[in-house]
DNA sequence: GTCTATAACTAGATAGAC
DNA sequence: GTCTATCTAGTTATAGAC
């Protein structure tokens, strides 16, 4: 299964993990497996990445800083374009969603692939054990994405702002790695929609539920 | 740490997984680790629950299920009470999300834990691996809730309504299982609020998204 | 029902030849 | 850089005594 012949043994390791780690998972992987689909020796990954552990912080690396580091370019970005004016909720939400989809169009696996890889890391990984540098560009889109939804949504105190942004992360989270699930439940009764078309629905609930009116005391159990 | 010393085996072994697993995962925690802090001998699990999925899948289904039953219970009798009119979309939210808090209310480990190991149910177990009872269950609740959505949101068609709920329920697992690492990354920018606090806000997130108007072609890159 | 002891296996890591 | 061979430690599961 391996079509790059001429891949050396690191660039080999990194392909065949993305794909294996998508569809069983960091740790259901093993180092057996990972190198025997790569064409690599099973020394290999201790030699290119110090351990197993290195080559899954160097995958979950090499997928999320892009998307997150996109997110933050797109804001900026935006921000630029509104000139000083809040730029428009839908706009940070593009912002925000718009990169995933950028990255999923640009990924060598198969998209389906692509979501289930872009789910573990958020999913299979305690916190702890993510890469420095996955926190850090994850903990700068906390800052300016809050930011910037504050000043297009006024009335909104900056900390419910981001348990929104936390809800908002969980559905899209949850979307790309669950939603196989979810059309096998489903039975017949949703078609599979392109994932641009799921996106944007997404994008519809995200942007309903950001600037709904601020919580005030309502919770009731039927 | 068992103060539970008239329990039987199995039961320890119970209530020793619901903590280990939620602290640590399924697939992290050794029968060895398991059975120590059960206080009883490695071979229980193998005699009690045929292996260590077997104990897992009780685990899960013990959770899981009284949850999703409630949700129903709650459900059809707010459908009663509405007397062939519609329940309102409040109503179903709480129907959904109440059961949730209560199981929380009744748990015999604590708040956090609980949190970690429902959320752990719907995310560390790949779909396939859920027992049947909770697979039938849970197919339930995405037929009757839907149905109920639908009669009080007309104007979304009812594949669009799922949608929507696979949406709320991605909140909810991410709340039960991310929010710990949430509070981590925002800083000290967010206090820690009661659980029902957090579900008064989600209530209000889903709430607005279900309610907004259904998506027609809006998707556009940042 | 509960235990000890162990079987049968798999994992990640590494030493050292080339 | 890449390989083979092997080490050490971990796992679940089970046979059989009590």
């Amino acid at each position: 299964m391996t079509n790059d012949q001429d891949a050396s043994a690191k660039f080999a390791l990194l392909q065949a993990a993305q794909a294996l780690f998508a569809e069983e998972g960091f740790e259901k992987v093993s180092m057996r497996t990972l190198t025997q689909k790569a064409g690599v020796n099973l020394a290999a990954v201790n030699y290119h990445f110090g351990s197993k552990q290195g080559l899954i912080e160097a995958v979950i690396a090499g997928y999320i800083n892009p998307v997150n580091q996109a997110r933050l370019k797109a804001l900026e970005s935006a921000e630029g374009a509104a000139e000083g004016r809040p730029v428009a909720l839908e706009t940070i939400l593009d912002c925000f969603l718009g990169p995933v989809l950028e990255a999923v169009r640009k990924s060598e696996i198969a998209e389906k692939l692509f979501f289930q890889l872009l789910g573990r890391c958020m999913v299979d990984q305690s916190l702890s054990s993510l890469p420095d540098s996955v926190m850090e560009t994850f903990q700068q889109v906390l800052i300016r994405f809050p930011q910037a939804l504050h000043r297009s949504l006024p009335e909104l105190s900056e900390e419910e702002i981001l348990w929104r942004l936390h809800f908002s992360i969980g559905v899209l989270v949850h979307v790309l790695s669950r939603t196989e699930g979810f059309l096998h439940l489903a039975g017949g009764r949703v078609g599979k929609p392109a994932f641009e078309e799921i996106l944007a629905m997404v994008r519809t609930f995200c942007r309903a539920g950001l600037m709904s009116p601020a919580v005030k005391e309502t919770v009731e159990a039927s």
